[in-house]
DNA sequence: TTCGGACTCTTTATCGATACAGTCAGGTGT
DNA sequence: ACACCTGACTGTATCGATAAAGAGTCCGAA
């Protein structure tokens, strides 16, 4: 391999000359310059990054923690946060986790070993007894799902807000047998529980009564979960003309339940969503949700990652809010 | 930073026991190492990675670039290719190029920096023109897109064949005006001219005649580009009774602007994709495809970077072209 | 008794880049 | 004429881990 020194015996210079013509350290003789510039193109030398890593003590890489990137959320939200840290010279390194809490701890010890320069961790398995495993002498950020109040920033969307909001849109367009299709997994709180509640407190504040029969709890929040929620609730006779899903993809694959038992949506049945994905723009009928601005969530956890990074060592881990706002389509029409 | 110096000071042996230890060799009496794994624990040591990597000139990592990781084909690609890579112990960078060549060359410079020990690269950008910059000296796999017959592994979809396959399902089940909805961007041999072949030679085969207006070309291939085309096409007044799209992205894309046309599917038109991505499989209607046998290609993929790594150099450079079937679902139906 | 070999652990050199201190020539200010 | 600075470099130690080789110890077989 090429390394440092060939190019600098080449060059007839030190290494920390090639070094510095590297790092753009502005006293070195345009002639200097030129001459290792060339020897670098003669050699095709490369800096090891390992090295560089080792010595400088950073690595320049992001950590991002994710269940699957293939869900479309979570893809989305990759896309997003890859294209903002690659803006500030940062590579995005990403973890599949599975929604599952060993996997969620290791991607934090990836980030005690000093991989990543900092970690955002879209938290599904960790639960508010993990607060202490979280309190890390390195820049994260968790996302979204559970609150934690614990020791470093967490980024939340607006669960209990954004179902709350989606129920009364649903109740505001007619509906009153209203289910709820759900994850049934891990201890409140979780993403589930808070949507849970915001459903509750819709239908309370708007007179409407909560039948337990409405809410189907699904193992994993995918279309095959939604559309089988779908079946078990049209072959349980229960009456219901709307239904909050927890997120956009069992959304989708509600719709496709209720399709498949020749339930019309939005005529018999209105059908909302959360996360705005963009193939509910797309879907037949498109599909109504609430959308909790992934821009200004990718863009604040790579922006509070890189500021810490920075050496901003004043920071106090602060909980943030994503703004949202019920996306009105036809399948809630 | 606990280093291992600090480690090995504290459990009174030398540094190299420590490493002993961590890596699992067999000769270290177990009264030793459990001194040493209580010291580890006691400081709360993690091994640096980047120091171990310049040392061990490896990073068990293995880059993967794709256009975007947001489209769910290079999504489950991805998933698929961590799931196996994770297994045989390697991690997985994600690089997102854009479908740009430029992007696409620096992927393969990040490796030349020794970042990753091995790069699958799913290439739309590069041409064949570009045949020599990928004459490398570490591990690197092609995937899907462009013909090479370069000096790396091709992992190639079967292109012509799927569409051959996919415009011969739309003749038996009675298609004759048959459109295309495709690419429309660069040089030639790319995805699309390459399953435009497919189109043609099947066209012809069954004699059927080519009507050049019912070849669409789109810029991207999205949700939205297939939207697009589907209402130019009918907006044109051609008669056509037989989509095939160049992927279930687009084919999705193209329901929805056929649905908001008035257009029945498959009534009126069938509609046939490429891909097989999950979501087609809850689509209303559900989408008939070409499913290539992605677990083969992401196994494929990962197998042979590994393999080379390990150090097989007898390794020919090889074009594999992956497996596939028509998926018939209610889309043709 | 002696020798080979298996264990158990240590010493030393090294991976490739960079921080830091230091050298040296040539200018500046007084 | 002297101290002092700046620009343009160089030499060396160092980041933290590991491969390779070596040095004692102990045991069983010849």
């Amino acid at each position: 391999m090429v390394t440092m020194q060939d190019v600098a015996k080449a060059a007839g210079v030190s290494t920390m000359t090639v070094s510095n013509v590297l790092n753009h350290y502005p006293h070195v003789r345009d002639e200097t310059r030129d001459r290792v510039l060339r020897a670098i193109d003669d050699l095709g030398y490369r800096v090891n990054v390992a090295a560089r890593n080792l010595r400088a003590g950073r690595t320049n890489t992001i950590g991002f923690a994710v269940p699957e990137v293939d869900r479309p959320y979570f893809g989305q939200l990759a896309s997003r946060i890859i294209a903002r840290a690659s803006a500030a010279g940062y590579r995005v390194v990403i973890e599949q986790t599975g929604a599952d809490r060993e996997n969620e701890l290791s991607a934090i010890v990836s980030s005690r070993n000093r991989m990543y320069d900092a970690l955002i961790l879209s938290a599904v398995g960790l639960g508010t007894a993990d607060r202490e495993l979280l309190r890390v002498d390195f820049p994260m950020v968790i996302l979204g799902e559970t609150v934690f109040e614990g020791p470093v920033d967490h980024i939340a969307l607006p669960n209990v807000e954004g179902t709350f909001a989606a129920t009364r849109h649903l109740i505001a367009r007619g509906s009153r047998r209203i289910a709820i299709v759900e994850g049934n997994d891990s201890l409140p709180p979780n993403v589930s529980s808070l949507r849970h509640g915001g459903y509750i407190r819709a239908l309370r504040e708007s007179g409407v009564e909560f039948d337990p029969a409405l809410s189907i709890g699904i193992p994993e929040l995918t279309l095959a979960g939604g559309r089988s929620a779908a079946e078990r609730l049209v072959d349980s006779g229960t009456a219901f003309d709307g239904i909050v899903c927890i997120t956009d993809t069992v959304a989708l694959g509600v719709m496709r339940g209720l399709a498949d038992r020749g339930v019309r949506v939005p005529e018999d049945v209105r059908v909302i969503g959360f996360d705005a994905i963009e193939e509910g723009e797309y879907s037949i009928p498109r599909l109504s949700t609430v959308d909790p601005d992934h821009d200004e969530v990718a863009a604040l956890a790579v922006d509070l990652v890189l500021r810490r990074i920075a050496g901003d060592t004043e920071w106090q881990p602060r909980e943030f809010v994503s703004s949202f706002r019920v996306v009105a389509r036809e399948s809630t029409a």
